[in-house]
DNA sequence: GACTGGCACTCCGAGTTGCCGAGTGCCAGG
DNA sequence: CCTGGCACTCGGCAACTCGGAGTGCCAGTC
């Protein structure tokens, strides 16, 4: 009857959004399915059950809220939890020791795979869901200095180090065979030549040099060019390309406690090209990103929620850090998280570009 | 009544062996607890179900059967599976294809973090099990040469070449500034000084050195020292010492279909420590070994079997390969895996060691 | 017109009961 | 020593009941 939507429709009555509110906190934080008279006892409205029911039947009606079966409660909707999270959230700011902890790890790495495997760690044990950062492609990478070092009779340590501070090493096997001198020329010819560059660029003048007239006659420039492409060649897809840690932290949530769900999620989350797919999608937007249950479609089942955010420089974004977790978490602790470890990361990395 | 047993008393009739094997092999195949009515109808006995309980009863009564409950078949005890594995058991030969996966993947790595990462993903992948390998400890580790090379300011990447072709790289963050060319030449010195020798030598011996008066004056020296005391300090624990791979493939276990003791099960392969202590009690025996049930207490709940194998050279064992699964599985399939994947590895460590 | 109490209705889940089938132990006979 | 037969036990499934929780709706009150 009470039609509580405002002139543009879009909108929710005060009232209404007090009462979303409301049961989206409290059944974030209980699980169950909330019920108008557990809403009245809680003091935060001065209105009987019955009248609570009425604002839950509207909000029902507009999508918002849903019965799991008829004598039961009411539980957010994928639309409620997104109402929730544009209009009526509070992130609370994050709380002091975690931003020490945070700010403590990441200054006591170096290597690119190892701040990255970290953050991921540290992602899922502070949020207690699972952890992702992803680094999607290496070929916009910029270097400042590429080292070869000779490690057994044909194979040779190639270590690149970006503009931005971050360090890749691979070893690369060769049919040549190469003296630490003649290594050492090339590192200081390639660091010198093309530092600035990115590897993309890098690989495309090297196999265009091969063609010219000179290389053919410079047995040094040849095998030069040839160490040079097998370095750079596949370090595009790095080991793992996506970190993902923490998928025991579903073990404990409720969503989770019949195993044929955990199992279906656990499988999901073996195969990354889904959320490979997914977390590049976020790579174009920057800030804060939330997506809720059907928005994304990671496992047919709705049931999870992801908040991810960008790391890098300003217009140039490495890669995306993120959590996954039940559609059903603390978003307003999950985001200031996720974005200060999105900035952290991005910090360090310019730092590191700065440093010299 | 029949007694049947040996005059030794520890060994059993052939016809209760006989029994025994074929429940175990039952058991394991199909997870349920065995009927004499299903042993009569598999067809390697012409008995009836009547004989065969009898013959079961006794296998009870010494403890290698026991029923999960007074109208069920049976099921092997700890006490059978060991029996099964150290008298009944015939090892199969491993499939060839299994063979080529094993020595392809393994041909084509070369750092020892790749290798032991991928062997135990290999492991998991073959075996549908945990797949698990241990390094104990890099101390003992003899080198060949040991480079440095410059990635920023104060950062230096070292690289440190084993004897036995194993390749550990670090970065270190000095006080001091070095120089592309100072960093050569403390290669180059430390590579001829120092090679053979252990990590644990190495630093001794640098210790040492900071305490002669010479040292006091060169200050080439000084440095030198300074930074190899620094690159060989914390190497020991490699950031990973202990490789587990497939846990998931616990979820598709009959055994754990139930919610609650799947979760005992991830949180206790979270802490590795346990782990860690019963492989480092299989280091000290070479060849294949099978621990199964309460014979290791990984979780309290004894429901697991492990089989494990050390690799490295034949004096010097560098750690422990294995897997870990329920107690009921083909242990036939998985010794000849472990142990040629211990195998491969060894050969593969001791073939980079003389390939100069 | 907004709020509220009351009442009938629905549905879940826990507990109870009964029954079937599978498997055993034991005994007596071949 | 083997076997068929019989009584016994137990787990699991299905049907059923019943109480509790929660809703929707209606009529009454301020």
């Amino acid at each position: 009857m009470t039609a509580r939507l405002d002139i543009h429709g879009d909108e929710l009555d005060s009232r209404a959004r007090e009462v979303l509110r409301e049961i989206v906190i409290q059944h974030v934080s209980t699980g169950e399915a909330i019920s108008s008279r557990s809403l009245s006892k809680s003091g935060r409205f001065n209105l009987s059950p019955a009248s609570l029911r009425n604002v839950m039947a509207d909000l029902e009606d507009l999508g918002y809220l849903q019965q799991p079966h008829t004598s039961a409660g009411r539980v957010p909707t994928d639309r409620g939890y997104r109402f929730f999270i544009d209009h009526l959230m509070k992130s609370r700011r994050l709380p002091q020791h975690e931003i020490d902890t945070i700010n403590e790890e990441v200054s006591h790495t170096t290597e690119i795979e190892e701040v990255l495997g970290l953050a991921s760690r540290l992602l899922s044990r502070l949020s207690d869901q699972v952890g992702m950062v992803f680094m999607p492609t290496l070929l916009q990478f910029t270097i400042r200095s590429m080292d070869f070092v000779l490690v057994a009779e044909n194979k040779i340590m190639c270590i690149i180090v970006g503009t931005n501070g971050v360090v890749v090493n691979k070893i690369v096997e060769s049919r040549l065979s190469f003296t630490r001198d003649e290594l050492d020329k090339i590192s200081r010819y390639i660091s010198v030549e093309f530092a600035g560059l990115t590897l993309d660029a890098i690989r495309r003048r090297l196999v265009r040099m091969t063609e010219q007239e000179r290389a053919l006659h410079d047995s040094m420039l040849q095998k030069t060019i040839a160490l040079g492409i097998e370095a750079v060649d596949d370090v595009t897809p790095v080991n793992h390309e996506l970190y993902l840690e923490g998928a025991e932290s579903m073990l404990t949530k409720r969503e989770f406690s019949d195993a044929g769900a955990l199992r279906k999620t656990f499988l999901a989350l073996q195969e990354k090209e889904k959320l490979v797919d997914i977390l590049n999608a976020c790579l174009v937007e920057d800030g804060l990103q939330i997506l809720i249950g059907s928005e994304s479609d990671f496992t047919n089942i709705h049931n999870f929620g992801i908040v991810a955010r960008s790391y890098g420089t300003h217009n140039a974004p490495l890669g995306i850090v993120g959590i996954l977790g039940p559609m059903r978490m603390e978003y307003s602790r999950m985001a200031p998280l996720v974005d200060y470890l999105g900035r952290a990361l991005s910090r360090k990395i310019e730092e590191e570009g700065e440093q010299r």
